[in-house]
DNA sequence: ACATGTGAACTGCTTCACAGCG
DNA sequence: CGCTGTGAAGCAGTTCACATGT
């Protein structure tokens, strides 16, 4: 398969969850004109986009929103379940698992790991905290797909490492610092302090 | 000035966030080679990025980090201090009120804001939680900078509306929605459920 | 000799514009 | 006629390669 960039994969996510809201309103026939102005694009985006997976639409009429939305969860890849760990039982751990959205896109939490011994065997979300010194040997029996790394940024690289060892193919860290993985391995970052560095760049050098 | 793209503000961002730890091991000058590496970049990349503000290196020698973490943070707005609100009170809010890093980069926690009743007033990292009914008001004689968007999607199109109104010109957006805004406001977004689908894209499409 | 700074070449994403089909 | 699907054109970001300065 031709290789897809990652701001298109961005813009299928985003015009799915468009057509998920209007799968309540039972609408179901949407153009790529709307779907562009939803998604704050063009409608020739839309068409480029699609068209790298198939031809979904029907000309003269736009696209089937129960049809389309199936085909963009199939190329995601959400008709799976995938298996998450979230390794850092902080802040941002605990609103990824309260985090509703999460199951009813196929993501489970399969398993919480923290190292702080306070924090060992509380229950969240109706998940234990384990530790996470049982990670490598629980991954060999629970087949992690996805690793959420939400550390200090100390800890984090040591625990990619761990994570790699055990076979998980995919990362999200949410912890600021750059990970080093082999090339088959997957990582997806997100930095807070780059988000809001960004902005204050915007605001110093907009035209006044 | 010139248009900067949003990945090379991305990328200086990231080169200062190693220059400040080699700044703490008292190592003194840096090549654009080591930086790339530090980044997964190139060196001509590193070079091409600072020259889009000047010449801060020295031919055969390469960059002094004291003056180049300078010349970036001056880049990057972040010798101001910038007045941050947080607009909900739930885990991710209380995230980035707990992380530490966003003061030392002169991000300053100004003003917490929920709508839920039981929260509000409620001490919060040296902030009582207000209500939201405030925004608009208190923002007349706080002058935020900054408003941090972490409710529930339901709300965030409401909360924009007061947020723009109140004349704010950068937002951050941690809810699942699409906002709309006048295009003098510079808006980043974070969207877990998008990062999560494009690690299962990956995981979905990667070659066997 | 070494590493920067930069025009030129290149790559790849986006936009255009229209043929094709319902 | 309307809207999709798609080659071709355009443009932006990245990489190359070398002249330049120390």
């Amino acid at each position: 398969m031709k290789r897809i960039a990652e701001s298109t994969v961005r813009r299928l996510s985003l015009y799915l969850s468009f057509l998920e809201q209007r799968e309540r309103d039972r609408v179901n026939t949407i153009s790529s004109d709307e779907l562009a102005h939803l998604g704050g694009t063009t409608s020739a985006q839309v068409r480029k986009d699609l068209s790298l997976f198939g031809s979904f639409g029907k000309r003269g009429l736009g696209y089937s929103i129960p049809e389309l939305s199936g085909k963009l969860r199939e190329i995601l890849g959400l008709e799976k379940q995938w298996r998450v760990c979230i390794v850092g039982a902080g802040k941002i751990g605990a609103a990824l698992a309260r985090y509703r959205g999460f199951a009813e896109r196929g993501f489970v939490i399969a398993a919480v790991y923290d190292s702080d011994p306070a924090k060992l065997g509380k229950k969240w979300e109706s998940q234990a905290i384990r530790d996470v010194a049982n990670l490598a040997k629980d991954a060999l029996s629970e087949r992690f797909d996805i690793a959420v790394v939400a550390t200090p940024p100390e800890s984090a690289a040591e625990v990619v490492k761990v994570i790699v060892e055990a076979g998980i193919k995919a990362i999200l860290n949410f912890a600021p610092t750059q990970l080093t993985v082999p090339s088959d391995v997957t990582v997806r970052a997100v930095n807070m302090a780059i988000e809001l560095e960004g902005l204050s760049f915007a605001l110093t050098n907009r035209a006044r």
